[in-house]
DNA sequence: TATGACCGTATGTCCGGACAAACCTTGACA
DNA sequence: TGTCAAGGTTTGTCCGGACATACGGTCATA
């Protein structure tokens, strides 16, 4: 323990003493204050510092070892994990895929129209086939080179607009709605692209493209999106952390 | 709530009173006793049935809620989560995939020799160049069809012999000596097969093909294998589910 | 010098209580 | 009949305390 990391929480604040304690030691791990391996002060001096329960201390603590931002050991202390480790908190969509790598996201809505559900988009979205949807479909690029052309099937009361699409992802659209994806199931593939496609994209013919097909669920357990995407194999894999248990 | 779920505690048991509540109350939703949708007893008075506190029955429910097996809303109560909120628990391994779907895996040793790590083969394994690691190429099956052509780097302490890889996975065996996989970072790719590639999978030539790294690290912190396969898009997907935190 | 017992430290478990906030139902009123 | 306010229910947050258990180092002893 060099100095310890100064924390200011505001009691009459509505976000709990808990999240506000767990934030400020995220950030701090972010941004490197608090670099992997180095040992925090102890639940105990933690608390008195801060003037709150050992408890309240301990729920903040719990919430970053969950996320695997925090390794303890009884007996020894609780330290920074290895970066490695930590899980990652949200869903990822394109736009913070390419907002992380320093890629400017562009997006050209090719389609946006109601259709009733064939039976394969109900079957994904657990709705009635003929239940109308809305249908989108855009073409994604990154520093102007076309990326992904994606389509998405979502119900007709919370699919943002055309306009919306044009500037912001999705799932941000989504999220702004209240609507948090809570559960997605994902299934990636790979085939030969259409002479269609392969224009779109900017490939040459029979290029190999990845496939992506995502249905995503919100807390409620309800289908909040059904797409079928489209990828360059030559610019773009999918990168994922794997955890166990 | 129709009858409450019986639970019996054992105090002098070293396994602590949230966890057996928790554990109990795991296996009737594992088992059907308690389906999906069904309200629980509230917490003061699950509490009070069993003779435990408040704060020790809500460390139970709550390491219920975080695994997915339960959903709470205040005022309402304490609910069995939807089915496919239930995370899976298991970096899976080819073997596991294959035997999920009922279809009888077989593995083929193309070559298992000692090698020094390349540059690329070094930075991956996080070790210095030279250093001499296992290579192992095995031509994966299912149900006598060619699924995927396997390459792995592994240290040279811990590489499992080539019988024991026609018989069994490298993760199990790798989990046989010990060494149990808690991280793994992949990329999923595809591109075009090359002539040799398509041949050995039994595909055209100049078929997609979905690629994937990955490297795996243990519970120290120490890479335990490095892998790029190739799997036959036409015969194979890969199939996750994401969770928010 | 090597080894084992001891002890301080830090987290793990558990208890009791109090108030706040969100949710649903009910009933009164327009 | 429709709507809004009130109240009861349930989980969320926070406090204070107590003892148990695992870890690591130190010190005394063989």
């Amino acid at each position: 323990m060099a100095e310890p990391l100064r924390i200011d929480l505001d009691r009459t604040s509505p976000v709990p003493l808990y999240h506000q304690v767990a934030s400020a030691i995220e950030a701090a791990i972010a941004d490197g204050r608090l670099p992997p391996g180095q040992l925090l002060e102890n639940e105990i001096a933690l608390a008195a510092r801060l003037g709150i329960s050992r408890p309240t201390a301990r729920q903040a603590l719990r919430g970053l070892v969950d996320q695997g931002r925090l390794v303890r050991r009884r007996g020894v202390g609780t330290q920074v994990a290895p970066a490695r480790f930590r899980r990652p908190v949200e869903l990822t969509s394109l736009a913070d895929d390419l907002a992380r790598h320093g890629r400017e996201p562009g997006t050209r809505v090719l389609e946006h129209t109601v259709v009733p559900a064939g039976a394969l988009v109900a079957a994904a979205m657990e709705i009635d086939e003929g239940t109308s949807v809305v249908l989108i479909r855009r073409l994604r690029s990154a520093d102007d080179e076309p990326l992904a052309v994606m389509t998405n099937y979502l119900p007709a009361q919370i699919a943002p607009t055309a306009d919306e699409l044009a500037t912001t992802g999705l799932y941000d659209a989504l999220r702004h709605r209240g609507r948090r994806p809570r559960t997605a199931r994902q299934q990636i593939g790979a085939r030969l692209a259409t002479a269609a496609e392969a224009r779109m994209l900017d490939e040459p013919a029979r290029a190999a493209v990845l496939t992506m097909a995502r249905t995503a669920w919100d807390e409620d357990g309800s289908v909040i999106e059904y797409g079928t995407h489209i990828y360059r194999a030559s610019r773009y894999q999918f990168d994922t952390t794997l955890f166990t248990g």
